[in-house]
DNA sequence: CTGAAAGCGCTTACAG
DNA sequence: CTGAAAGCGCTTACAG
């Protein structure tokens, strides 16, 4: 059961180890003809596999990146993992995908844990909670990549939403519709998350760009778990919202379930603008609008980036952010 | 910017790189208290953090296992990835996820992949198209699980619903409301895909146990891209069916799309059950059945099976199939 | 055109 | 209680 090594072939085909080496890095440069069938048949013959763990050693490379990602349960950190994944493959590269449930320990522990088995780059929805281990990093002019996500002062490529113009959007639709008491709900802001802070922001923004006053009783920025209560209020006013920005797919959870509770008619007395995609939207009741995130291109590019900085690894890059358009979905969702 | 490696730390701490070693590997059977404390202090000074992929090599353990799941955009198998990933962390394993597009030639190339990284062993969703591989992996007597399908003839152990029984709730619950005529739409069986099989298998079963018979015309098991013309023509039948199982997500959508088309009224008119769950379905209409597969514990059963196999290598296992029951849920849908 | 030798960064008997 | 030496399976100058 022991597992065929370089030296079994390089015996078989009676030439040296550095000759099958030469033969399996494709350097045929210099091989002669009959070289080379007698190292192919050995390697078939034997069935041999390079043990990718020793070339890794040698060549301090793994051809391998890892992600990051705060929940894979949620679909657009699905999407762009699947999107990295296709492009890495295009490469020769592998992925290890790993869940830091958006908890800066288990997000350092990745990150220790990636570098120690030599990764050569990793593709981050970053917690916030490293900022001095992200700085190492950059220090030691490791490949990284931000998604999702990007963390003010930390000097790493991120890809991420144009937030700020998708709120406009979605408010911008209402508005379209007449609408013009408009709510927003958003998760806590308190750990300054960038999609939250810049959707809000946006959105506040966006009101005033369509001449409409800023309430803050229509607004509502807290835990998930007090949305209920925070909805409830909301809803208790005289002059309640016609219609809501839910500003990523929790808070839309809470909403619908909200208006579902209350009897409310979707788009009769309240409108709702939510945000990613919700999978079966399009075959089910009531028909909602999204602002759709172009996952696989995101991740595309930001595995593009990731590889160009591996490739290049002495080349010191300027970091930049890089923003991506939203499209605006009614009731039928994009294919991606 | 070259790495601290274990030679460093040996010098700073004026000791040798085995006694270094077996600091790292807490071996303190033998160690003085001093030597221990410079180790300690030389490994922070320098930010020391072990090769894994040098360790690894000469282990030949990799602490890692590679999933490959048929697509990871269905939330079943990223539930199943999440609860993979949480027993392995608990282990400190790491995982790899490799998607095969259920394209048996994928699967080969990262089956080839995993087993050159000498990863310690494998999850699969096999395509089934591998069955030279899988049984050369057998014996090898190198650890693997199968999950979601198994493959007749292979001798590994595979975790999935209890598939047949899962049908026949499904058939007993619309029976119980009143049903007699009721159609299943399933995805093309050409391929012998377990669940697919199976859950056809236990719905005609389930219909003799309940009396009633076998009608073809109210079965449609083809591609998914014909499902429309072939629900057309079940429901352009005199005696139309009143109920419709759906045995997949991809089916559901194609009737769920169906219904919508056509303006028929769920439950009044037509009466649907789903496999898996739709993100959302608690909170939207129409309010379907859901048969529920315990995904997590799946995950959970199936990493600690494979750990065990990884841990005692050398014991040959008997295989098992692992069967978990499915739960009917009704507009609700379970926390998992 | 091919091979001998050194080395990647660890671990592990074994000797003392 | 600790260290010298061999070795894991490759790759890579370099020599010839």
């Amino acid at each position: 059961m022991k597992r065929i090594t370089i030296t079994d072939v390089a015996k078989l085909a009676c030439v040296s180890k550095s000759t099958v080496s030469q033969y399996l890095n494709k350097r045929y440069d210099y091989m002669g003809e009959t070289t080379k069938l007698r190292i192919e048949n050995a390697i078939s013959q034997l069935g041999y596999q390079p043990n990718i763990v020793a070339r890794s050693l040698k060549q301090k490379r793994s051809s391998t990146i890892g992600v990051i990602v705060a929940n894979i349960l949620h679909s657009f950190s699905t999407k762009v993992i699947r999107a990295i994944e296709d492009t890495c493959n295009e490469n020769d590269f592998h992925v290890i995908v790993c869940n830091a449930d958006d908890d800066p320990v288990k997000e350092e522990k990745y990150i220790q844990m990636l570098l120690a088995k030599q990764i050569d780059g990793m593709a981050i929805f970053p917690t916030g909670g490293n900022l001095a281990l992200y700085d190492s990093m950059v220090k030691m002019n490791y490949p990284v990549v931000f998604l999702d996500r990007m963390i003010e002062g930390v000097n790493i490529d991120a890809f991420l939403l144009d937030n700020e113009n998708a709120s406009n959007l979605a408010v911008k639709h209402l508005v379209d519709r007449g609408h013009t008491r408009i709510g927003v709900v958003t998760p806590s802001i308190e750990r300054m998350v960038t999609p939250r802070v810049e959707r809000l922001e946006g959105f506040k923004k966006a009101l005033k760009v369509h001449g409409l006053p800023v309430t803050n009783e229509y607004i509502k920025s807290m835990g998930v778990d007090k949305l209920q209560s925070g909805l409830k209020e909301m809803f208790s006013l005289c002059e309640k919202p016609t219609a809501l920005v839910a500003s990523n797919d929790l808070t839309l959870f809470e909403v619908l379930k909200f208006v579902k509770e209350n009897g409310l008619n979707i788009p009769e007395e309240i409108e709702v603008v939510g945000f990613d995609d919700i999978p079966f939207a399009t075959v089910l009741e009531p028909s909602l609008s999204f602002l759709s995130q172009p996952a696989f291109e995101m991740g595309n590019k930001a595995a593009e980036r990731l590889l160009e900085k591996i490739e290049k690894r002495d080349v010191l890059f300027e970091s930049e952010i890089h923003r991506f358009q939203p499209t605006l979905f009614q009731g039928q969702l994009p294919k991606n």
